[in-house]
DNA sequence: ATTACTGTATCAGTACAATAATACAGTTGG
DNA sequence: CCAACTGTATTATTGTACTGATACAGTAAT
């Protein structure tokens, strides 16, 4: 995972992101314990407290959760990490087809675009 | 055109990237007179300052140009409009194809999840 | 010329995200 | 037990985006 964050945009929904990756792509496992806010902290070069916060986020969405003192960890609940993926899969799907859909784009002029960069 | 903004993010970008849009569908030809500051203001819920400072940041990239008592106008350089269309889709293209492949999704899957998306 | 529109500039105030520093509290392993 | 790690909380400060108000200057049409 790289932890270079864009540091003109917001931090906290960018390691939110990051995270669900993780666990979209299964690198993170239900059960699993994740990064401590201070070792993010330093590998993002961002505050404590910024991760923290970011943790927060995803703890309120049921996506992870905290044992005071022990660290972080990922939701038991299976299906979480099956939602989380396939929510990112179709937000992420619908946005670009809505964009490209408001720009006149024909159905084969999008998968005409989609095929090309997918070759690369 | 919707002048509704996400008030939730920086409003800048989106008064661009709305203008951006007009010009990539043609609905702003080459030469055009566009909004002015305060109209765009009033539609969108903002402050004609932000508008003034969204129009200023198209006008670093010659997108769009201002005659000073007279209003703003896009750029008559043919080119511009094809560019912005152009970098608007490959941008979007290369980022949503980047966003799937990290996921481990393959070529066949993207295409899939996209079909699905354009019969809606 | 007058009027009503334009762009442009400035300044104070507000809201929010993130920093920085510090402290406290709970867990874990040697 | 103790040391080193965890999460959690607090406070003050900074940087930035945006607001709101106001003013000035150029354009254009009647």
């Amino acid at each position: 995972m790289d932890w270079e964050l864009d540091k003109k945009r917001p931090l906290c929904p960018q390691i939110c992101e990051q995270l669900c990756i993780m666990i979209a792509r299964d690198d993170l496992k239900p059960g699993d314990k994740i990064m401590s806010v201070r070792e993010v902290a330093l590998m993002a070069q961002v505050t404590p407290n910024t991760v923290q916060k970011s943790y927060e986020q995803l703890e309120q969405q049921g996506v992870i959760y905290s044992r005071r003192g022990a660290g972080w960890f990922v939701s038991e609940n299976q299906e979480i990490a099956q939602d989380v993926r396939e929510q990112y899969i179709r937000s992420k799907t619908g946005d670009y087809i809505k964009d490209m859909q408001i720009l006149g784009l024909s159905g084969d002029e999008i998968e005409k675009y989609v095929k090309e960069f997918i070759n690369e």
